[in-house]
DNA sequence: TACAATTAAATCGTACACGATTAATTAAAT
DNA sequence: ATTTAATTAATCGTGTACGATTTAATTGTA
């Protein structure tokens, strides 16, 4: 096996690592959030709208790295769900703000608590954990620049 | 901001900093493979044949965390775009083994050239790849562990 | 004012991703 | 040898993801 053929093999590529990682993590997250009827990208807009309730759709797109094409859907089957709440600005009436519905105020504590308790049977030390936020940090800023140079 | 509100913020929150990893690597990817017609998941099959051809399905599912619900259709299509080609088994009729087609062997060289390009212009640093390698690896090995368990 | 450019969402088409079920084949057990 | 269990793919339904286009509302400017 020469070098060409080494970089080559999926385990040294550090796109697959993050890519498996990540979807390791929806299965953890899944698994978890099922019981309350929610998904893991959905889970990710209820923590933007706990941070900041209100947020217009192109915001929490903003914020999730997420288009329309994503959002507006998902944002449809969590007002089915009861989770959320379009409203359309009287100012801007292009905006759509959402908004948090009782029940996702109610189950915040419970759903982030089974989170942790989830998070916690990992065993992942602050270190490890501190270290790789740190470090995908700077993969992100780097994969940032470079978007912006093209 | 308290602690509870801190941990649960967006940004501390490992999971959303791989899933933004994931995306943005798969954003770079999708750029790149585009003029060569293939997606991103799509080429990590191409790895994984590259290194060992004619794995069957199941297989390949295990290489790349992936069942047949995601599998079958994608091959389908990288089979009608002649990236490879179905081949039942004739000792054992339930298995269907994958194998890369010219088309594929031609392109590989190319492809990767173009990879390893777009990846060389994000100045990441062997020391930087290297640790995140590592930490990953801890990483899935405690997720893993915690599935088992499960 | 009018009208062009910009902005915000929604819509559309394609492609993963996954759990659950089904169908076909092989292996195992009585 | 027949039945049962296990294995392998394919199929189905739901839910992201994303680029491109469309629609509607606002802003900028001639």
């Amino acid at each position: 096996m020469n070098s060409v053929n080494d970089f080559l093999s999926l385990d040294k590529q550090l796109c697959f690592a993050i890519y498996e990682a990540s979807s390791q993590f929806t299965k953890l997250y899944t698994n978890v959030l099922h019981p309350f009827g929610i998904t893991y990208p959905q889970y990710l807009v209820l923590l933007a709208l706990w941070e900041k309730d209100g947020l217009s759709a192109k915001e929490l797109g903003n914020r999730l790295n997420l288009g329309t094409g994503t959002l507006t859907p998902m944002i449809k089957r969590m007002e089915v769900n009861n989770w959320v709440k379009k409203e359309r600005s009287t100012t801007d009436e292009r905006r759509v703000s959402i908004f948090l519905q009782p029940k996702a105020l109610r189950e915040k504590d419970a759903i982030n608590q089974s989170i942790a308790k989830a998070i916690d049977t990992c065993n992942i030390e602050l270190k490890e954990y501190e270290a790789l936020m740190k470090q995908l940090k700077m993969l992100r800023e780097k994969l940032e620049l470079r978007h912006e140079k093209a």
